[in-house]
DNA sequence: CGCTGACCCTGACGGC
DNA sequence: TGCCGTCAGGGTCAGC
């Protein structure tokens, strides 16, 4: 469910409502997530005043005086911010409970999500290796041209990866390659460098254009402020098998490659 | 080292 | 109506 644009946006949404309260509580109900939540945890985080609320690639980051939570919503996870605390109902797993009374409540039903608590969060497993960030100085398309050079991989899959860079998920890698006229399936090193200028343009401008959108809501998905988002209005080809291309009204091609969904035009992607 | 496929888990949906 | 197979926006990891 959530990308790199729906994290975003749950981050502006919820950053207003948890920076400079206090966390009197957490409470972990299931601990079996994509990783085992350490028990630690709730005592790493307890009286902690939040200093801010950032984000790296698709992982929320909770900036605390005393460490940084580090958060994954994985494929259905969502946070909800409760006023007033009602009676947890199924997979709502995690609860933070602010000194205030009010309560941020992590539900996710498939627990592909993980909660970690670090001191130094950039230096964590998770993010050491993380590439660098679609809408930061880095990613260029000098940066992707040095790293595509040799690899074989097709260009979707390499867009994917996180050590390239941090945050392209399924419906933006379609997307942005789709914009950029590039096919899903072409070695990632055999693309020109003037190529990969475009697709790290279109790669920004589809995560800009959704983050401005609110997100992507293809099932449920709600940002902090628990309104969804509207960008699947503006996808050209994810999830339209079969309709015509917006550009040359050929049909769109599916097909998995690598386990994900993939969604083309065979006409205008080369 | 690079790449492929298996795997983690629940829920929704379509076909019969 | 119910059962069953398939699929889903995440990511890591073993093994070749």
């Amino acid at each position: 469910m959530p990308e790199l644009p729906e994290v975003e946006t749950t981050r502006r949404g919820l950053a207003p409502l948890v920076v400079g309260k206090t966390i009197a509580a957490v409470a972990v109900r299931e601990r079996r997530l994509r990783w085992p939540v350490q028990s630690s945890l709730p005592d790493r985080l307890q009286n902690q005043p939040v200093t801010a609320l950032s984000r790296r690639g698709k992982y929320l980051l909770m900036s605390t005086t005393g460490g940084t939570l580090l958060l994954h919503l994985g494929m259905s996870g969502s946070l909800r911010y409760l006023a007033a605390p009602t009676h947890p109902s199924k997979h709502d797993h995690v609860d933070l409970n602010f000194s205030s009374g009010e309560v941020l409540r992590f539900n996710d039903p498939r627990r592909f999500g993980s909660l970690h608590f670090s001191t130094e969060p950039e230096q964590h497993w998770l993010l050491k290796h993380m590439g660098p960030e679609p809408l930061g100085p880095d990613f260029t398309g000098e940066y992707l041209w040095r790293a595509s050079r040799r690899r074989r991989v097709g260009v979707k899959q390499f867009l994917m990866n996180a050590r390239v860079v941090a945050g392209v998920g399924n419906i933006y890698a379609n997307e942005s390659l789709f914009r950029a006229g590039i096919h899903p399936t072409r070695p990632a090193g055999r693309i020109s460098r003037e190529r990969l200028d475009g697709l790290v343009r279109e790669v920004r401008a589809v995560l800009k254009d959704a983050i401005r959108a609110g997100g992507t809501t293809l099932k449920d998905f709600v940002g902090g402020d628990g309104r969804p988002g509207y960008f699947q209005l503006s996808l050209d080809v994810y999830d339209r098998a079969g309709e015509s291309c917006p550009r040359c009204d050929k049909p769109i091609t599916a097909r998995t490659i690598g386990q994900r969904a993939t969604y083309y035009c065979s006409s205008c992607q080369r």
